[in-house]
DNA sequence: GTGATTACCGCATCTTTATGCAAATAACCA
DNA sequence: TGGTTATTTGCATAAAGATGCGGTAATCAC
């Protein structure tokens, strides 16, 4: 049975695209997607790609969870400036969040340089700069 | 009615003392203490202190979520040295998790300085520097 | 092919947490 | 004080998640 493999990338995608809080979600999700299977099923597939979920209540893929705790945690504002992001952090922090950041390789982005608080990021163009500033924001749950 | 405050306090001291991982551990726990509840009423208790239930499983205060995620992400040794404690941390990450750790404002630490991946603490005498060391080491979960 | 082994999955059920409802208790007030 | 109202709690049950068991499909050796 091949099945398997392709519908946990299925279910990858729907954790990074959706807010997904419940195992009756991702049953509903896959269906739509044309898989069909049960909260038992799901529930092994959660437990063998280590998905976790967060105190606020939404799973996250174990190699997004680093990143989006500092993020949720330290990052205080994201703005966007042609295809410049500015992003605000917490005092002293800036060095330790972009170097996650760095770490978690976002493709769009061409570099960044760290101050004390402020994190400036360099992407190619206005475009991807957007696409960046909200992937950062989709980490910024409550 | 004043035994619910009496009780919160109870769960708020289990909660830091122990790590506890579900509400029958709190029924269990309170018991020894000399509370009698059942397990919905412990279930409105967190709700309404607001405890939240980390990714590894284990309640936690929401006044230590934040420094308990920030040193279980950035924190990677912590030595004792008589009456210092010596904190590694990733890379660009000290001047972060000191502020938080000042913020947090254990009693048993005078002060403290970062650089940029060690943060020396130093406490009044071995024996707190040795409590600090432990509560640090009591967020590092997993 | 046949038989054995393995991976996968659904069903049923168990565990853990949340909640509607009503009874009990505390707090309030005339 | 007696009556009224607001809180707190337990019971029963719903909702969410985990798991033992057995069945089916895929794989492999022969």
């Amino acid at each position: 049975m091949k099945k398997r493999n392709v519908r946990q990338d299925a279910i990858r995608q729907l954790v990074r695209q959706r807010h997904i809080r419940t195992q009756r979600d991702l049953v509903e999700g896959l269906e739509k997607k044309g898989y069909s299977c049960t909260q038992a099923t799901i529930s092994r597939d959660i437990n063998e790609m280590g998905l976790k979920k967060l105190p606020e209540g939404v799973y996250i893929l174990p190699e997004d969870l680093l990143l989006q705790r500092l993020v949720a945690d330290l990052v205080i504002s994201v703005e966007l400036a042609n295809n410049l992001v500015v992003v605000k952090t917490a005092a002293g922090s800036a060095q330790g969040v972009a170097a996650a950041l760095e770490a978690a390789g976002e493709p769009q982005v061409l570099g960044s340089v760290a101050g004390d608080d402020t994190i400036l990021v360099v992407a190619a163009d206005n475009e991807q700069a957007s696409e960046f500033e909200s992937a950062i924001n989709k980490l910024r749950l409550r």
